[in-house]
DNA sequence: GCCAACGTTGGC
DNA sequence: GCCAACGTTGGC
């Protein structure tokens, strides 16, 4: 049994890694790390598979948008991230036989034509029900293939659908 | 920069 | 296992 494509939205700040620096990576592949949630953590451990279609949020500014598309290209692993002692991402309580917290790797792929803001987001009726406007904080968040399809359409990627 | 929402921690 | 305190996120 194969399992089918799934859908899902990915928060980062711009000041720290936006749509255009994934871009600018070699092969326009990063891994995801540094996610410290339970539940974001579960998401990336057990659920987000190679060739799920990630659309890339950006919070923490002005106008917060969807910028375009991304798409995993490697399932759940340990995030090493939290073993090194020097940076900003360490948890002493992870270790290399209880990872604890876990990344995938995802890969640029198409930025929108137009951003996709969270007030137009907020205005549409079909909409109404994401993740995105009743759990503010998570970062790491479920996307139904029809609201994929509407912010896809309305980013101008109409073709992609 | 403020502050509400909310996940996490830790005392009991 | 409850819940108050605390820290962080993220919109505004």
């Amino acid at each position: 049994m194969t399992l089918s494509r799934r859908f899902w939205l990915f928060k980062s700040e711009p000041s720290c890694f936006s749509f255009s620096d994934l871009g600018k990576r070699p092969e326009g592949v990063e891994p995801w790390d540094g996610v410290r949630n339970f539940q974001a953590r579960n998401f990336l451990r057990d659920d987000i598979q190679p060739g799920d279609g990630i659309l890339f949020y950006h919070s923490g500014i002005y106008r917060p948008a969807v910028a375009g598309t991304a798409i995993v290209v490697r399932g759940g692993y340990p995030d090493g991230s939290a073993l090194d002692p020097e940076g900003d991402a360490y948890d002493p309580r992870s270790t290399p036989e209880n990872p604890i917290w876990y990344r995938v790797d995802v890969r640029y792929d198409e930025p929108f034509v137009r951003e996709v803001t969270l007030e137009e987001i907020k205005r549409h009726p079909l909409l109404s029900g994401m993740e995105l406007l009743r759990r503010s904080r998570l970062s790491i968040q479920p996307v139904t293939k029809e609201e994929w399809e509407i912010i896809v359409r309305l980013g101008g990627l109409s073709e992609k659908v």
